[in-house]
DNA sequence: CCTTTTCGGTAACGGGCGTTCTATTTTTGT
DNA sequence: ACAAAAATAGAACGCCCGTTACCGAAAAGG
């Protein structure tokens, strides 16, 4: 009986996304969503029911794919210094054309910096963020104990913590202008210093 | 011939960063500013020309402050590890009563994840303060280096990168509900890791 | 085919935005 | 005391904000 949507919801949440992660959460208006999202302020109303409920959406989408991306890269690997590296240098190279700074670094960072001071939604979703992202470090790391990779004696919750701000401070400088050969070089140091066996 | 300003400038620029680093850039608004600082839309205007430049100009007095202590915190010292260590767990411990987050993490990585990805301006002044920050550690580091407290073979600049992420990521975290304790140890991780002799 | 239900374009809403203008007050040199 | 100059308070500006209401259009079941 209804008649069917005109737009995919995922497809306008992960336009929706790419707008607030180059704007910002208050600098982003409703026009400026209709325009890029292609759909209507009754639709995006209707659908989401406003801006901030769209926004807190996107965001959780990103966390899931944040964490899932991170669990397969880290977890039930045979070298986690390898895989360390490799997400790292990932996140080094990581690049956008429609951007002042030529990188976007981490939507749940800039949802830190703006929202979390003010907000305490956002503040307890950046906390959970923040409490799940160190559970896969610590679980990877304490495989990798587990299997001789790394010093028995070493204490994986402090070192899960410590990978967990090179990873923030990497995604906030690789939104400079810094030399990206430099920065992996830089990451290299923080990955290396692992008290790898 | 000319009444005297009824304000003190230095102290409304203080009033103003507090704001602006409270709330970001974008939800502040004029009335806010009026509000908080005690001064009136005029005297904004005519003392600092809009918005925008009121916020440039606190963002250039934060970047002087923040390079002054960083200078005199790692320059001139005989023990680079424990200034290191010092500063780390200084800015692990910081505090503030007035806002969700009981820290407020960094100013300039405020305006880096708000208005740089959107405005060239601003993208120049995080640009350049990387570079002046990363300067200094290095700086500390040679000197560290030539006084046999660092290894020889290190290569001081891309130490200089990695502590600039450490630095980075630390005033990210902060933010969170971290425990502070354990972002202290996290932290002094990070310090450990570099190749001191 | 027609009813029913939802969709979606558009206009309108009140309010707050950043900024400007005007008018008044305050101060200083004469 | 008075005139000149600068500082401030407050009203007013046009515009855009997030949100709501309305209404014609489109689709699916009977």
């Amino acid at each position: 009986m209804p008649r069917t949507k005109a737009f995919d919801v995922n497809t306008v949440l992960a336009s929706a996304q790419d707008l607030f992660w180059k704007k910002g959460y208050a600098a982003t208006s409703i026009g400026d969503l209709e325009k890029h999202t292609g759909i209507s302020r009754s639709s995006l109303y209707q659908t989401f029911g406003g801006k901030r409920q769209l926004y807190d959406r996107t965001l959780a989408v990103y966390q899931e794919d944040n964490q899932q991306r991170l669990r397969s890269a880290l977890l039930n690997v045979t070298n986690l210094r390898q895989a360390l590296t490799d997400l790292f240098y990932g996140a080094a190279a990581q690049h956008v054309a429609d951007c002042v700074s030529s990188a976007r670094g981490c939507y749940i960072i800039a949802a830190t910096t703006e929202l979390a001071p003010t907000c305490t939604d956002a503040f307890r979703f950046v906390a959970d963020n923040r409490q799940k992202f160190v559970s896969i470090l610590q679980d990877a790391l304490a495989r990798a104990q587990e299997q001789g990779e790394l010093l028995k004696e070493a204490n994986v919750g402090d070192l899960a913590n410590y990978l967990f701000i090179c990873y923030n401070g990497l995604q906030v400088v690789v939104q400079t202008d810094i030399d990206r050969k430099a920065l992996a070089r830089a990451v290299q140091v923080g990955v290396d210093a692992l008290p790898w066996a």
